[in-house]
DNA sequence: GATTTAACCGAAAACGTTTTCGATTCTTCA
DNA sequence: TGAAGAATCGAAAACGTTTTCGGTTAAATC
């Protein structure tokens, strides 16, 4: 069962390789007879180009390197879907790895892509990810790169993101309108910029209206696997630290559930007791009691116009017209719900 | 910013092609002393060898193709990180593709990977799945295929599964044991192997425990996008058509929290008035309010055994000793919680 | 010193495709 | 009728690697 080649066809019509294949795609140069027959017979023999082959001679393999933190993961696996919906579109592949939130897998991950010569790098930074060195790689090599979520400012390619800043600041402004006076903040991992960024729009949100900062009130979660646990930890730490405190603008839905269930627990009432805002809508947000308010997060939107991105980037080099690096910030908005609710 | 390649190190060392890939590779019949320059060499240079070439001298990819219905679900992003921790473990990479339970998408895929060459599929099937040309036609070209969770037992390739029939037997076992008396079940779609399992499963232990078993309590749902919307919307129903309904065993728990939610609004008590058992064990099932119970569902463990069984057939095949197809069953339990306390 | 053996190396073919460029045949028109 | 032009085709090189097999040199053996 060895699969059909150019040559077979050709044997089998008497004429040449090159003819084949230039029938096959539509060559001007061959008679529409010839084209007939060649292409009714690769059908009949279910003619498939071999793509290694193909490869080799184009030097591209229509297929693209995703590289994520975490795939059991509400807002990624919604990226990791409109990415591979579009990337569908435009006849490429995806491949996709998990780099576990470690910086050394992560390089491994790119260095794997790299000598895969995938056309072009999607990736959006492990927490760990301090150095990027691996990025600049990918860039020096003039492969297409676009990051997205957590991206790393100062590496020079394009980036998909939300404004974290400013949603933060709206979630924490939602919980002073509705009358928090002492507002916990549990922070992401120290190195990401988005879970930076979104601290600052939390502080600055304070203090745009005369509230003090409170350094003791910023808890620091990993945001890893074990995010719900490390809610829960942090809602326990804060229930014997700080008792006062009447809302929490937290880093991630699953963080936010992990402490709404340690509030469950302790019989902490939400809203009453408690204001909670999350960040990212997820899915289970919205059928947990009390529902949680949240900032939405486009997971599905960010991931199809990184590969539209990616994409026209891929193309761009191609034809030798490389573009300058991208930003493209996504709407967020906030979602009230019960745990808001007073 | 060409990439290097075995002709420029072989020029630089003034040796042959042959030689510098030999060395590369450890061939017995490279002194010590070449094998040591060109090594330095390739790595001083950054030598990757050109993946398009190795493929195509080679004949294999190191890449396999994974079919799925839904990304954003939770048993199957499980299955996702199963199967692509275990392939980095061997050296394959994995391209995914969403099969959004379409057939019509479903053979397109398969054309796409088995045109790319992959080495292996992996496959879960869409619900629209009835014929299995497509399936054969992997197998025909002796290409390894491995199916789980959603299978057509007729094709004949390895499976991995859960044993559906008897979890569900399980699980509609303990509503009785409970003391439910009448018991309606909501099912998956009519197609899938799984469904009319689980569905079988229900059936049966009615019937062992002297219940009569009532085809007006089984309802329908696809078991697609709108799981949760499907759930409240049967719970609406069999609320108007059969308010003696006393527990129900359904087939996945996003359908469950559906239909959770809707009783919830209609101020139905769970678990006093209706017991309610899901299928899956979604993190979610034990943060919603009451905790659900349901059967855990190894979506880590199975993507890697489909992966590991893929694996094997891919070495066997390319020794010339291909095995016979072989069925897994992964083990289930059923987690009690208080959607079932009563 | 001659012969065998081992150690080391390289030429060349092959994988299947794409594309350039030259060759051939067929039209067309003066 | 002859030449120019169009239409059609194919030879060959190239992409970068792997592997077979034969060749050369050096070491070992008698």
């Amino acid at each position: 069962m060895k699969p059909v080649t150019l040559k077979e066809i050709a044997e089998q019509l008497n004429i040449s390789v090159t003819t084949v294949s230039k029938a096959l795609k539509d060559y001007p140069d061959v008679s529409k007879k010839t084209k007939g027959l060649v292409k009714e017979l690769a059908k009949t023999l279910n003619y498939k180009p071999n793509t290694f082959a193909v490869n080799l001679r184009t030097k591209e393999s229509k297929t693209i390197g995703l590289i994520i933190p975490v795939i059991v993961h509400h807002f990624f696996s919604n990226v990791i879907k409109g990415i591979i919906s579009q990337a569908e579109k435009k006849g490429y592949l995806v491949i996709i790895l998990q780099s576990n939130e470690s910086y050394e897998l992560e390089k491994k991950q790119i260095d794997l892509l790299l000598s895969q010569r995938v056309d072009g790098i999607l990736i959006s930074l492990a927490n760990g990810t301090a150095d990027f060195s691996h990025l600049n790689q990918i860039i020096d090599q003039e492969k297409p790169l676009v990051m997205f979520d957590k991206i790393a400012k100062i590496v020079k390619c394009s980036k998909v993101i939300i404004d974290d800043r400013k949603a933060a600041y709206l979630a924490t402004q939602h919980l002073i309108d509705i009358g928090c006076k002492r507002i916990a903040h549990f922070r992401g991992a120290l190195l990401p910029q988005n879970s930076i960024d979104r601290f600052l729009g939390y502080k600055k949100a304070l203090l745009d209206n005369n509230l003090p900062y409170d350094p003791s009130l910023v808890y620091i979660c990993e945001c890893g696997d074990m995010s719900f646990e490390e809610g829960k930890k942090n809602a326990k730490q804060l229930l014997i630290e700080h008792n006062d405190v009447d809302g929490i603008f937290i880093n991630t839905d699953l963080v936010a559930i992990g402490a709404m269930t340690e509030f469950n627990n302790q019989g902490v009432k939400i809203p009453e007791d408690i204001s909670i805002v999350g960040f990212s809508n997820w899915f289970m947000s919205s059928v947990i009691s009390p529902t949680l308010t949240t900032i939405d997060q486009p997971g599905f939107k960010m991931g199809k116009t990184a590969f539209k991105q990616l994409y026209k980037e891929i193309k761009a080099i191609k034809n030798e017209k490389p573009k300058p690096p991208k930003v493209i910030t996504l709407d967020t908005a906030l979602i009230e719900r019960e745990s808001t609710r007073k």
